[in-house]
RNA sequence: GUGGGCGUAGCUCAGUUGGUUAGAGCACCGGAUUGUGGUUCCGGGGGUCGGGGGUUCAAAUCCCCUCGUCCACCCCA
């Protein structure tokens, strides 16, 4: 018989303790920001029906889910934590007051190549708002994710966000190329957001591609890849009518983010659409000033993701923020902490006939939510000392048979090394 | 998917052109006589050198395959 491996799955982590108090650490950090903003956590199985997450659109994270047929249901893993969060809200669409701010924080899964900053599985948090319309959401949920960088210990210039939107784009093309066929805006999307990574002219050649899902003619196709090499918004203006709510929208949002105190750490870039198909709005990315990581954080508007899962339409607003790029840049900038365990007490019950005492008082101290640790074995006094030492005790509690007959015991602290008695 | 680096004790690594029973530091366990501490000193356990095959009198060392991992490219939340 050949022996079970003990490595984890590739591209998966064991988390040992250490690396335990550094993830929460984290989340903690994940947490406090949306209870700040008075978001509510919830979560949904990790384990979906595939046909929720296999949209149509050439995404690359379809082609990656981790899915697998069980009594002729095919199932998979979730690779993103939107469409569980659009099933919910659909679900209870009726009973539930909008607008609802929901965060989560969840294992995802995608059968890809690891790099640096992305493995097969990582956790990410997520800040959703569920049924309003207005820029104010997307401001509102750039304001928390400012918030969660700054909390971590990055400085303010470590990180960016550059911002574009897709109704920008889709309102400019929407006279001349999306008129006959407002389909192809998606698969549209997917394609130009490879620009960054396989140049503008390889872009081109898969908009006008015949076998491909969008078909342009040639100019059409240049002039898209040209737009997206806008910068300013007043630039962006000059390709749009003068009551472009698009452009109205942005703008507003713009002035919003000066309240919020993080204007000047938003950059306008057209070339940001995101790979995700279901983006309709504003859509917007973070990453570290020094380009070396991937992004931190993205996200946007999807206000059709709700009828593409066959409901009634529901504005939404969401992004994503994975816990393998942000560790990476705390780590560089020396920011992730060493973080000890934490116990503060320790019992020592010099022998069995002391044990029971020790536990009773155990009992008390954690009632008072005292971690306590009690010496579970036969150990010498030095030996329990020194321990308690290094786990980084405040207290050792000494129950000998002397104290335990008089009724007290005798208390340690770690630090100080001051001792005193205690009644049991 | 392509190219490269790495894989030796729990961890970080050393191992000279192939040559006895494979090493160090840290960690772990025990001891330095009586019921008190991260130091010190002494001792100990632990490795089929990632796995398989080959060359050789002899392989951690050379060759092939394979798995894992890291980096770059490629690709992408």
């Amino acid at each position: 018989m050949s022996k079970t491996s003990l490595q984890p799955p590739r591209g998966t982590r064991d988390f040992y303790p250490d690396d335990y108090r550094q993830r929460e650490w984290l989340f903690g950090h994940f947490r406090r920001v949306a209870h700040r903003f008075a978001f509510e956590e919830v979560d949904a199985p990790m384990v979906e029906h595939a046909e929720l997450f296999t949209r149509k659109a050439g995404e690359e994270i379809v082609d990656q889910l981790y899915h697998f047929e069980l009594h002729d249901r095919h199932l998979a893993l979730r690779p993103e934590m939107t469409p569980s969060i659009a099933r919910m809200v659909i679900a209870r669409a009726g009973g539930l007051r909008m607008p609802l701010r929901w965060f989560t924080i969840t294992q995802n899964w995608r059968y890809e190549r690891m790099t640096r900053g992305r493995k097969r599985e990582h956790f990410q948090w997520n800040m959703d708002i569920w049924g309003e319309p207005g820029v104010a959401a997307e401001a509102e949920l750039v304001g928390a994710l400012f918030e969660a960088l700054d909390a971590l210990g990055l400085a303010r210039g470590d990180a960016r966000l550059r911002v574009n939107s897709r109704a920008l784009l889709e309102e400019s093309l929407r006279r001349s190329v999306l008129r006959q066929r407002p389909e192809v805006f998606e698969p549209l999307c997917v394609v130009i957001d490879k620009i960054d990574k396989i140049g503008a002219e390889a872009v081109v050649e898969l908009l006008v591609d015949p076998t491909g899902p969008v078909r342009l003619e040639s100019a059409q196709a240049r002039d898209v890849v040209d737009m997206l090499r806008i910068t300013s918004l007043d630039d962006a203006a000059r390709h749009l009518p003068d009551d472009s709510p698009a452009l109205a929208d942005l703008r507003r949002f713009f002035e919003l983010l000066e309240a919020y105190d993080v204007r000047d750490r938003v950059v306008f870039d057209a070339s940001v659409v995101r790979g995700l198909a279901y983006y309709t709005g504003i859509v917007f990315e973070a990453f570290d000033s020094a380009g070396t990581l991937r992004s931190i954080c993205g996200g946007g508007r999807y206000d059709r993701l709700a009828q593409t899962l066959g409901a009634r339409p529901i504005p939404a607003v969401g992004f994503g923020f994975g816990d393998m790029v942000i560790a990476e840049l705390l780590s560089d900038k020396g920011l992730l902490p060493d973080l000890p365990r934490v116990v503060d007490d320790v019992l020592f019950p010099f022998g069995e006939a002391e044990r029971p005492s020790a536990i009773r008082l155990a009992r008390r101290l954690r009632e008072r939510d005292h971690r306590v640790e009690i010496v579970l074995g036969n150990a010498k006094l030095k030996r329990v000392m020194a321990d308690a030492d290094r786990l980084g005790a405040a207290r050792i509690w000494l129950l000998g048979p002397d104290e335990v007959s008089r009724g007290v015991a005798k208390v340690r602290d770690l630090a100080s090394g001051e001792e005193s008695e205690e009644t049991l």
